[in-house]
RNA sequence: GGACCUGUGGUGCAGCUCGGAGUGCACGCCGGCCUGUCAAGCCGGAGGUCGCGGGUUCAAAUCCCGUCAGGUCCGCCA
């Protein structure tokens, strides 16, 4: 036997021989010259010379795509070569005369066979390096057709577009195509590699009820009525908030779940309709740093096996507030620069412009934006700046400073002296062909306008590195915000989460000031996570409700499970859970999570594919002690 | 709840601003030719409620109103 020119780079998963196949398609190599083999698979295409034919056959998608590679490499789910398309594929070749040249010229692109012939070396000039098994072909004796394809809604084997609802109509020719299945085969991995660590880190994998009750907080829940009693519903958990904080009263040290959570709210790109998953973890007896050192590991953990990408840990931490005031958004992409200054205390009260003259007075800040090169844009930018700042009930102002140094332009320009002009150019890090926008507006929000500028320029001159996974952790959120319609204190985030400074904090500071154990984390301006070190002391969650004006007996009512379980010994408790989908599609640079998600439902939250939702029979509802109400036409 | 973009043979698009015959491109499909292609090639052909309804006009794919579908965003998402 001579010597294998073309090792397999990983432990072959065994394909038991049967009536269709004894080997992958795609596995064929020089090796095999001679042999007689039995494939099955897909036609992907087809080549008609009439004379002699040929066909590309394709193997369904394998082992190969998803068990990771033997040396841990990312490209063992995701390279050119193993698990990829073209690494599924080997060309048969077919000569006239014979039954299957005449069969096979009939068949269309997708339809299923199996065939039987002899693995053949290509002549030299005709090997092509394309095909992992570009060496060889086989020659057809005989062929089976298992079924057959109708004409198709959109190519599958070609990279071109589809429409979106065709997509989604037929998903299953969408996910054939390849890199959607591909992709699921890498989420697999993904999946594989967090319940592997989280094992490993002394974390128990519990899953909790589906069917649960509704909750009063947050988004809007999915229902579901109850047979056995009239009237009554189910709900779908928006997570497993409740439970898992049940599971650390319980006497579990950790615990995570990959956890399905049910939102009735509408849809984004990056927020899928209905339904999503979590790596929801929870912890006994920890802190923050606890919480933050497990999940840089996790994500170390899942990066380093999954993307090439850089991920810098630990991750920076920044202030909720300070991330509003430097990036005018609690959700920053630090993988650049272009902060926001704040040029308070540098220009306010110290020009004649009362703008910026009266800020410090009424509380307000002054906050700038040096956008680069950006002297000689055109009126319609700055106007749509201001616009939008106008928007938000914030002043927004800009100075342009020509290249060559000539007079300046802009409103800021004449009506600051050069000296300010100097200072606030200074101070906002622009030179010469650089252009300085302002803000003077209440402090929380006054950098938002310059913060959606900052992401567009970043964009739009390619300031951050898409090799970079920049993470970062958002820290102490405030605890409550200001209803505007009421005047009354809303929970900002989770209800369940500790004030720092405990009772005392909700006793002695103005709600609006007290700062929770409440966390984010970021990456690349996308949110991934919320979590928080839960408030597990019956009268700090007394107080917080009752500052959020629940009285004792409504917190009673609307969680009795928590309340009733934290009077028998709840020790102290934290977690976090981020959104795996998200996460996923972040790693894979893609658009929306319809891409990362095996059957997504449209942005209306309706399932293209399987028709849902749709009406029910008389005799369901009956069951159900329901009756449809159609909605008032307007 | 609101705003915007898109909807044209089976597929992806152009045509729409400035109304004038269903006009065009690429792919697919059907038929013919073809022995080394690999998204095969060449020739021929079929295939249309221009999403749907209404309006303006001598005349609407094109302009206006409504509606449906897909997408993006705001609100919402403790």
């Amino acid at each position: 036997m001579p010597e294998d020119p073309d090792p397999p780079t990983t432990p072959p998963v065994p394909l038991p021989p049967n009536r269709y196949r004894d080997r992958r398609c795609g596995s064929l190599r020089a090796r095999d010259i001679g042999s007689e083999v039995r494939l099955a698979g897909w036609v992907a295409a087809k080549r008609d010379h009439g004379g002699l034919l040929f066909i590309d056959l394709r193997d369904p998608v394998g082992p190969d795509a998803y068990l990771p590679a033997a040396d841990g490499s990312p490209d063992g789910a995701t390279g050119l070569q193993r698990g990829h398309h073209n690494a599924r594929i080997v060309q048969l070749v077919c000569h006239p005369g014979s039954e299957a040249f005449e069969v096979l010229s009939r068949l269309r692109p997708e339809s299923v066979m199996s065939v039987a012939g002899r693995v053949v070396g290509r002549p030299p000039e005709t090997v092509n390096p394309k095909l992992a098994t570009g060496a060889v072909e086989v020659d057809v004796s005989s062929v089976e057709v298992l079924s057959s394809a109708d004409v198709l809604p959109f190519p599958v084997e070609r990279d071109s577009d589809a429409g979106e609802e065709a997509r989604l109509t037929y998903r299953y020719l969408d996910l054939r195509r390849g890199p959607l299945v591909e992709r699921l085969a890498k989420r697999a991995l993904l999946t594989q590699v967090a319940r592997r660590h989280l094992a490993s880190r002394g974390f128990l994998e519990v899953q909790t009820p589906v069917l649960t009750a509704s909750s009063p907080e947050g988004a809007r829940d999915y229902l579901v009525p109850s047979r056995l009693y009239p009237g009554e519903f189910y709900a779908l958990p928006q997570a497993p908030q409740q439970f898992k904080q049940l599971l650390m009263v319980s006497g579990i040290e950790r615990y995570f779940q990959i956890a399905p959570c049910f939102r009735d709210e509408a849809s984004r790109a990056d927020r899928s309709p209905g339904e999503f998953y979590q790596i929801d973890l929870e912890m006994a007896f920890a802190t923050q740093d606890d919480v933050f050192r497990e999940v840089e590991l996790l994500f170390s953990e899942v990066v380093s096996n999954l993307t090439h990408k850089h991920a810098p840990a630990p991750y920076p931490r920044l202030r909720y507030a300070d991330a509003l005031a430097r990036y005018g958004t609690d959700k920053p992409d630090i993988r650049f620069g272009l902060e926001v200054a704040d040029v308070t205390a540098k220009l306010g009260g110290r020009t004649e412009l009362p703008m910026f003259t009266e800020a410090p007075a009424k509380g307000h800040a002054v906050r700038a934006l040096s956008a680069p090169g950006a002297a000689g844009r055109p009126r319609s930018w700055f106007d749509a700046f201001s616009e939008s700042a106008r928007a938000l009930g914030i002043a927004g102002s800009w100075l342009q400073l020509p290249p060559d140094g000539s007079e300046k332009k802009g409103p800021l320009s004449r009506k600051l002296t050069e000296e300010e002009i100097a200072t606030l150019a200074s101070a906002a890090g622009a030179s010469p062909g650089d252009a300085v926008l302002t803000c003077v507006g209440p402090p929380p929000s006054a950098s938002v306008p310059l913060g959606q500028v900052r992401s567009a320029l970043g964009l739009e001159l390619g300031l951050a590195d898409p090799e970079m996974l920049a993470f970062c952790w958002i820290v102490d959120f405030p605890m409550f915000e200001k209803n505007p319609e009421t005047g009354g204190w809303d929970f900002s985030h989770n209800p369940f989460s500790m004030p720092q400074g405990g009772l005392q904090a909700l006793l002695d500071k103005d709600p609006g000031d007290v700062v929770a154990y409440q966390y984010d984390v970021v990456c690349n301006g996308l949110e991934l996570s919320s979590g928080a070190v839960r408030n597990h002391l019956p009268e700090v969650m007394e107080r917080a409700f009752a500052i959020a004006g629940y009285s004792r007996e409504r917190v009673a009512r609307s969680f009795p499970a928590l309340w009733n379980a934290f009077r028998y010994g709840p020790p102290p408790h934290a977690g976090i859970a981020p959104g795996l989908d998200r996460l996923f599609m972040l790693l894979e640079d893609q658009p929306n999570l319809r891409e990362v998600i095996a059957f997504p439902l449209a942005q209306n939250a309706r399932d293209l594919l399987m028709g849902a939702p749709a009406p029910v029979t008389p005799e369901q509802l009956a069951e159900l002690h329901l009756q449809v109400v159609p909605p008032k036409k307007v």
